[in-house]
RNA sequence: GUGGGCGUAGCUCAGUUGGUUAGAGCGCCAGGUUGUGGCCCUGGAGGUCGUGGGUUCAAAUCCCAUCGCUCACCCCA
């Protein structure tokens, strides 16, 4: 049996998680108060949701999907990103007759099969969120914002805002002809995928990564001198709320991302703190991605951030959760559990059964430990107290209360208010 | 799918030109106190040297293959 986690996944174990559930917590948070509600779609999905909501001629599609057939032939994916799926919930479930727009956040895994790299993995996990319904230029910068005023509260800086605008179905075709026009006389000189992206998808050469075709479209016209009308009103609005914002972006020619859903706006958000894979999170609008799942038309707009890249630069910049401290109290059974001294035990485990009742963090041994050892392991957890109850207690009906901290000590009688002792001394916080 | 780097104890790593029972630090367990943690001292447990094959009197060490990890390309979170 292989005892290993498959290629491209992990575990998190107490230690780190820590650091993982600060960052749901606060990116809960930050969510609720821009308006958002949470939603949590299916694992997998129907192939063809994915198929035809992400595009037959991405990456994701024709290489990287986690297709099966279950037992009724049902072709099913996992989900390798959270757009579709949520697009599909909002018109299984009517969303377009609440009041508009319709703001959803996720938190939660996603799948795509690549060779795992620094920041890569087959299950990652995304929290994102999308605003269906609104074309409304305020939500394009709500996007950027957002998980912006996250990051800052998690304490990440150093970040880099990239901004462009591929138009819409009605510039686009100006400008995918004008990309053609001019590369044209280079047709041969491209690579091969971009050979075939200049008939499918032409937008995708400019962030092709390969030297030639990169100097071949370095001086072709940029989308954003095609832009239509409204197009060009439109980015031109979601870059003047970003500085009313006091966030800062720079527009980048050859942004132009990898999923065939995106109209207008898109962006992403790079940290140079991370490997190659630099980006912590991308998005963008999508005006036509509710029609194209058979729904009438509705403009869209949202963001998927990678919480392992998130992690990877918390991790490097020393970015933890304020510290808990250890259990409040620790139960020394002295004689631990051996028979004989099983009274003693007996006791030990009623008193941890009503402090914990009494709403504290207690612990006790389990390892039938002495008493020297007990004391160690309760000062190894960062007990605040230990209590100590061994024969001689019994017989005097009292129990020993040590303050690790202070390593004073006294006695107190069986009968008398332990609990409210122990609460008075850590603070009214606890009930 | 392609390329580079790396696989020795739970973790981080030593291990000479191939040479005897493969080591250290940390961690873990126990003892140094007949019932008292942290510091210190002593001891203990723990390793198919990734796996398979080859060369050799002899392989952790050299060769081949294979698996895994990792970084990078492609692309993205």
């Amino acid at each position: 049996m292989q005892v290993k986690a498959p290629r491209g996944t992990y575990d998190l174990l107490p230690g780190q998680i820590e650091r993982w559930q600060w960052l749901i917590a606060q990116a809960r948070e930050v969510f609720t108060q821009y308006g958002y509600g949470e939603i949590i779609t299916p694992i997998f999905e129907h192939a063809e949701l994915i198929e035809r909501g992400v595009g037959e001629t991405t990456d994701i599609v024709s290489k990287q999907m986690y297709t099966f057939s279950d037992k009724s032939g049902r072709r099913l994916t996992l989900r390798p990103e959270w757009t579709a799926p949520v697009v599909r919930a909002y018109l299984e479930h009517n969303l377009h007759a609440r009041p508009q727009p319709v703001k959803l956040y996720y938190i939660g895994p996603s799948f795509r099969y690549e060779r795992p790299q620094a920041g890569r993995y087959r299950q990652f996990h995304q929290l994102g969120a999308e605003a269906i319904g609104s074309a409304d230029p305020a939500l394009d910068a709500e996007m950027i914002a957002m998980p912006i005023e996250l990051y800052r509260r998690l304490g990440l800086s150093r970040f880099v805002i990239l901004l462009n605008s591929i138009g819409c179905p009605v510039c686009r075709p100006a400008y995918r002809q004008a990309l053609r026009a001019a590369l044209a006389p280079h047709l041969e000189e491209l690579c091969p995928v971009c050979r075939t992206r200049y008939d499918l998808n032409p937008l995708r050469i400019l962030d092709c990564k390969s030297e030639k075709c990169h100097e071949l479209s370095a001086g072709v016209p940029a989308s954003r001198e095609f832009l239509c009308r409204e197009c060009a009103d439109h980015f031109a609005q979601v870059q003047a709320i970003l500085e009313a914002f006091g966030l800062e972006y720079r527009l980048d020619d050859r942004l132009v991302r990898g999923l065939d859903y995106y109209t207008k706006t898109v962006f992403e958000v790079t940290s140079p703190d991370l490997g190659s894979q630099s980006s912590l999170l991308g998005g963008g609008r999508y005006d036509g991605l509710v029609e194209e799942c058979g729904g009438p038309p509705t403009p869209g707009v949202g963001f998927a951030a990678g919480m392992e890249r998130a992690m990877s630069v918390m991790e490097e910049q020393g970015l933890n959760p304020p510290v808990k401290g250890g259990p409040d109290v620790f139960v020394v059974t002295a004689g631990g559990s051996r028979a004989g001294e099983y009274g003693v035990r007996l006791r030990g485990l009623a008193l941890l059964n009503e402090l914990r009742r009494a709403g504290l963090t207690a612990e006790t041994d389990y390892m039938n430990r002495s008493l020297k050892a007990q004391l160690k392991a309760a000062g190894r957890l960062s007990s605040r107290f230990a209590l100590i109850i061994g024969s001689e207690e019994m017989a005097k009906n009292t129990v020993q209360i040590k303050d690790m901290q202070q390593g004073t000590q006294e006695e107190l009688p069986l009968d008398s208010d332990l609990i409210g002792w122990i609460q008075q001394r850590i603070g009214g916080s606890k009930q």
